[in-house]
DNA sequence: CGGACGTCTTGACGACTGTCCAAATTCTTG
DNA sequence: CAAGAATTTGGACAGTCGTCAAGACGTCCG
């Protein structure tokens, strides 16, 4: 009797499992639909409706999975970190050689700009609200932190491939990327055709004297 | 009798400018107001009945002064501007050595993102807007030119008084003066006490290397 | 003085918001 | 297959939003 109430309890166990990874897949799927309006919108104008009316799914299911509107919103933000984060960790790792590295890193760069400039402003936008409510603030800085990092690799990587080391620290580094970008993506949103050719000059340029 | 038509035109002319003064005069009082809204809340969720409830004004002025919601709040940007673009000329025209000019620059950057973190929060945040609602953008571009020559105003003369010239182009310091001040209030709006020393540290060992 | 004009107040309008919920549906499990 | 749980639906709710307009206030000129 003991075993079979073990057993019992171990089926239970494993079912609130699948439960538990089905309810956040089904999260996850919920936030993918909602990035869509998000970066189309932009965090102000986004209602949990417009959300709903732009995807698969109704306004209803939206509270089911989530507690609140900053619930499903950070939610997005956490996924979006997951797939942002190692966009150029492949180039690092197969570029043998600094100008390899340079080209690859131009490349994704000039790619990222073109096809996904609606999340990366998302991305701006969510990070300019954790300015003011402090519920986005702990995702934010940690993936603020991740940036950072990220560009910490491909810098390291270069000074490496140049027998050298980088010559500042990892924050003043993402500055200086993060503002460049910034910078180009407001430009190539505002319709100015210079804005990437500009962008990839600039990094081609600053590339070997910080690193 | 021409005479006397031609003075009543004048007069005419004469009140009629004096009119468009005063209202322009307080459009920008209004603007003024509902800056101390949008610095507390962000755009998002800044009303214009809200605006007018923490103001001396009813919300209906708001709409007798302002054709449109953004219509305010691109005056409100454009007031701001202003303000800002000259925060740290006098330093620039003082100084008569590197350290005084480094001093000053950080005294002042310093003491804004102490003091006027809210202003500068919701800069960032109408930059993020700019991104979705086209509106915004032609404002913003120019504001942010302004700053970036207003950074380039400090290089350059502190470039000068090391008998140097900067070592990076316009954009390229401001992206990087830019990305570390964003940072920094971010982290410092987090309740991060480490944020202004840290910000204050990079700044005093990077103006070297770029100038 | 009186009427005209610029300024401001106040309340109303319809549209939209986040939230909640009861009923309907689908899925799971015994 | 049936019963119970999980999921989904779509409408109702109380607020809030931007906008507008009718009228009140004050001020200036003929």
């Amino acid at each position: 009797m003991a075993r079979q109430a073990t057993g019992a309890a171990k089926r239970a166990a494993v079912a609130e499992i699948v439960r538990d990874d089905k309810f956040n897949a089904r999260r996850i799927e919920l936030a993918e639909a909602a990035l869509e309006t998000l970066g189309e919108l932009g965090f102000a104008r986004t209602s949990l409706r417009e959300i709903a009316q732009n995807s698969a799914f109704t306004h209803g299911v939206f509270h089911y999975y989530f507690s609140d509107k900053l619930d499903l919103i950070c939610c997005c933000v956490r996924h979006y970190k997951a797939k942002c984060v190692t966009r150029y960790d492949e180039v690092v790792a197969t570029a043998t050689s600094r100008d390899e590295l340079t080209e690859g890193f131009l490349a994704k760069l000039a790619a990222t700009l073109q096809n996904e400039a609606r999340m990366h402003r998302l991305w701006y936008d969510l990070r300019a609200q954790a300015m003011f409510e402090a519920a986005f603030r702990k995702d934010v800085l940690e993936i603020d932190k991740s940036l950072e990092a990220m560009i910490w690799r491909i810098a390291s990587r270069y000074a490496e491939l140049g027998g050298k080391r980088p010559a500042s620290s990892p924050g003043a580094l993402y500055a200086l990327f993060d503002g460049l970008f910034q910078s180009a993506l407001l430009k190539h949103l505002a319709g100015d055709k210079r804005a990437v050719p500009e962008l990839l000059d600039e990094v081609r340029r600053l590339l070997p004297t910080v690193c």
